[in-house]
DNA sequence: ATATACACGGATCCCCTATTTCC
DNA sequence: GGAAATAGGGGATCCGTGTA
């Protein structure tokens, strides 16, 4: 039988002690169809150059006679072969060792410790990895494939007989053919419970969304009924009937918000319990779930994705949402948001209140779809990227995106894969010293007008790449035309010949700059989700390098290149300055001056200029012109501090880093106050306004007219409470959440605020109270310790000085009278 | 368990000295 | 009068959260 096929989920088994993926997708009629595959298990044994060909033969012969009995299976070398290689970018002559089983690479790699083999490779990649780069089965690219059809068939044990697809092929051949269409069908889910802790209360509905299809099952029982509700008669009945709606609906990717941490095991936990078979798998198997702390939850055939892992990767580090809860997320990304309604516990909800419930937990799946969606062409884009299948794709962090990258493209250079570090090289590399990193200029602070800043498109990237920057392309000895650099008062060489590594890197390079021009041509949320999830993937390379748990770790490298960036960096800012402008912003890789008496044109030539001088593929482009933009001191009102900035664009548009209006530890008060007093400052060009603002601010303050909401603190918890050595405010905050049996866990959000207290206690834990107690806030607090120190460095930058003009116009009060 | 370094700034911790309190 | 308790100053450290 012929068809087309797109592979989405990887599975593998053994029978008859070989391996077999299984992998399932669909056809351009969007029929599932399963393809079963066999593929060679072998590693490398690289071999001492210096031998001869007899003793290899000998060699040879003797890795031949290998056979093993581990865990109670039998297996032997299956054949060998010897072939030209390269490892680390050098020539080798290799062993190619071929075994029945990939499982039993490992072991046999361990009885060759013969001292003719100088390394043994290719044993740790995982069969799924392996199988992808052996047959060139790559995740969501279409095939042309042909094969047996085993439907009914008895081979491999009648593997079809419990297996819900349309067609099961046993592949014979496979050609990669041109995209075709493939709508991915989601379906979302969402429980809730009475309890959160996992299986310990009872699930009182689910929700389901995909296309056209919206369901609430529920056995707690309301008198008005909702379309979209079906009742069950208790929570058995519910989880069969979440079960069937699953496989009725029979979606590629199963998703939800958190689910890999909450809902799966949930339910999981609860069919235990009820001891019924949660069979969502397309082979009638139950979910898995990954040993760990942090669980991943795998359903055969089905993708379940947490949506929530991959936005945490992918876009956390460039969202507004102060936390990754479901609301902020969909506010942020879909301009929708939860439901309101108000948890409580199940019995003390009045009949009224079910439906609502029922309507929010429906919207919670309508916006976890949603998010699929969205999100569903960067998750696309990066599983063919890195060719992993999507399930890992989707909750891999940047280090393992990046190898399993290079991992799959070593076949290009003949290159045999590196090993992932032992124990003992990770403690080592744990320990060693902190590479230097990048220089932030001193700004000198104040008000300036018309500003120009610079930025240098992916810079480590490029620098890698125009550098040649690698482990493999260190040299020992360095020649005249290789590319070296000072770092750590030592010089650095990388060979002129081009490595595999920075090779690899131009592809994501390539791509960060198509996105990006995609975001200016068409800025929206997404295209810039996109565009910052391709350069965070670009920018990690380098984090990789330095990564201790990287098969392709070099301190030497990292040092290196975060030299380069410093030199160029540094020689950006000095071309500037002498082409006559003065510079008063630099960090990493962006570069900040005044235009003064000069044009946008002018800028413009200069910006050709310093590129026309730059190597390889590094580029500097415009990020902006600027009409205003704002620097200060630091707290000790010496220096200029550095990673604070504030801007405006002609067109009123701001700019705002570092400044506490964009950190979530200080109170919405404060923020608030910050940010008025600086888009004040910048579009009038000067504090009068602002001033006048603070001073009504201080006021409220002081008349109590401030509503505590804007009031409180909030502080993520980071660690688990006995952790602690130092007992700041938002730990005894948590402990107070502790005694009110609200529950708290690592990674919470714990909001507080300070209130007045009668004893003389001089701490600031001790004014600590919970938003649910009651209390007067403490106006002392607020005053000196969160609006003064967020606006006074401001108002210096004008000579005035805060504390004073609060004082003094006490006096002025003093003297009216 | 799993990208990096630089930076700010609040709050506590910890050690010290000076002052106050207690017997 | 002398010992113990307390206050507070200042640097070190912890901690969270940004920028790049």
């Amino acid at each position: 039988m012929k068809t087309s096929f797109i592979p989405i989920d990887y599975d593998y088994f053994d029978f008859e002690g070989r391996n077999y993926a299984k992998i399932i997708g669909r056809d351009e009629k969007g029929k599932r169809v399963c393809i079963i595959d066999s593929c060679p298990a072998y590693f490398w044994a690289i071999l001492n150059q210096e031998l001869k060909q007899k003793e290899i033969e000998k060699l040879l012969d003797k890795i031949n006679q290998i056979q093993l009995d581990v865990k109670g299976r039998k297996t032997k070398v299956e054949k060998t072969e010897i072939h030209d290689k390269n490892f680390l970018g050098k020539p080798v002559k290799a062993v190619k060792i071929f075994a029945t089983n990939y499982k039993d690479l490992h072991d046999i790699a361990s009885h060759l410790g013969m001292p003719e083999i100088e390394k043994r490779r290719g044993y740790d990649l995982g069969f799924i990895t392996h199988y992808i780069i052996e047959k060139e089965i790559k995740p969501m690219h279409w095939y042309e494939i042909s094969g047996e059809v085993l439907n009914n068939s008895l081979e491999f044990g009648g593997i079809d007989s419990n297996l819900d697809v349309d067609f099961c092929i046993k592949l014979e051949k496979a050609k990669e053919i041109s995209d075709k269409k493939f709508p991915p069908k989601g379906l979302a889910y969402d429980i809730e419970t009475d309890e959160l802790k996992i299986g310990e209360g009872e699930i009182l509905m689910i929700s389901l969304v995909s296309d056209n299809f919206k369901k609430v099952i529920t056995w707690k029982k309301s008198s008005h009924k909702e379309r979209f509700v079906e009742y069950v008669k208790d929570e058995s009945e519910l989880l069969e009937k979440f079960v069937e709606y699953v496989r009725k609906v029979s979606p590629d990717f199963l998703v939800g918000y958190f689910s890999d941490g909450f809902d799966l095991p949930y339910l999981k936990a609860r069919a235990e319990k009820h001891k019924i078979k949660l069979n969502l798998g397309l082979d009638e198997s139950q979910p898995k779930f990954t040993r760990g702390i942090n669980l991943s939850g795998k359903i055969n055939g089905i993708v379940h994705i947490d949506i929530l892992k991959f936005i945490r990767t992918a876009y956390s580090q460039y969202m507004k949402s102060e936390t990754l809860s479901l609301n902020e997320v969909a506010k942020e990304f879909l301009g929708d948001s939860k439901k309101e309604f108000i948890i409580q516990h199940s019995s003390k909800l009045k009949e009224k209140d079910w439906n609502q419930y029922y309507e929010y937990n429906l919207h919670d799946s309508v916006l976890t779809l949603k998010l699929f969606e969205k999100f569903w062409p960067d998750i696309l884009e990066f599983t063919k990227v890195v060719q992993e299948p999507v399930f890992d794709v989707s909750r891999n962090g940047l280090s393992k995106q990046v190898e399993n990258y290079i991992l799959h493209n070593l076949e290009k250079f003949n290159e045999i894969p590196e090993k992932r570090p032992t124990h003992e090289e990770i403690r080592t590399r744990r320990g060693n010293k902190k590479v230097e990193g990048a220089f932030v200029f001193e700004p000198k602070p104040g008000l300036y007008e018309n500003i120009a800043m610079f930025d240098f498109t992916s810079m480590h990237t490029s620098i890698i790449i125009s550098m040649n920057i690698s482990g493999p392309t260190l040299l020992e000895k360095s020649d005249k035309n290789a590319y070296t650099i000072e770092a750590e008062n030592k010089k650095y060489s990388f060979s002129e010949k081009q490595g595999f590594i920075p090779l690899l890197l131009k592809e994501i390079f390539e791509k960060r700059k198509l996105h990006k021009k995609e975001y200016k041509k068409n800025p929206s949320p997404i295209t810039k989700a996109r565009s910052n999830a391709f350069k965070l993937l670009s920018a990690s390379i380098h984090g990789y390098i330095g990564f201790f748990g990287a098969r392709y770790y070099s301190r030497e490298s990292s040092a290196s290149i975060l030299a380069f960036v410093r030199k160029f960096n540094k020689q950006t800012i000095e071309k500037i300055q002498n082409s006559g402008y003065e510079v008063i912003f630099g960090d990493t890789d962006s570069v900040g001056f005044i235009i003064g008496s000069k044009t946008e044109s002018d800028v413009k030539k200069l910006l050709k200029k310093l590129n026309s001088e730059l190597p390889g593929i590094m580029e500097l482009e415009l990020e902006g012109f600027f009409k205003r933009g704002l620097w200060v001191t630091t707290r000790g009102g010496t220096f200029g501090a550095k990673k604070k900035y504030a801007l405006i664009k002609k067109d009123g548009k701001i700019k705002i880093r570092g400044f506490e209006t964009v950190r979530r530890d200080w109170c919405r008060l404060s923020r608030d106050t910050q940010n008025k007093i600086i888009k004040s400052i910048l579009s009038e060009g000067n504090e009068k306004k602002a001033l006048k603002y603070l001073k009504e601010v201080i006021e409220k303050i002081k008349e109590r007219k401030i509503d505590k909401k804007d009031l409180i603190i909030k502080t993520q918890l980071k660690k688990p409470l006995s952790e602690y050595k130092a007992i700041s405010p938002h730990v005894i905050a948590a402990k107070k959440m502790q005694e009110q049996e609200i529950p708290v866990s690592q990674g919470n959000l714990i909001e507080y605020y300070l209130a007045e207290i009668d004893t003389k206690k001089s701490l600031v834990r001790d004014k600590v109270k919970l938003p649910s107690e009651k209390g007067d806030y403490n106006i002392k607090y607020y005053l000196e310790h969160q609006i003064i120190p967020a606006v006074e460095n401001i108002f210096q930058v004008f000579g005035i000085n805060i504390k004073e003009v609060i004082e003094g116009k006490k006096q002025m009060t003093l003297r009216d009278f």
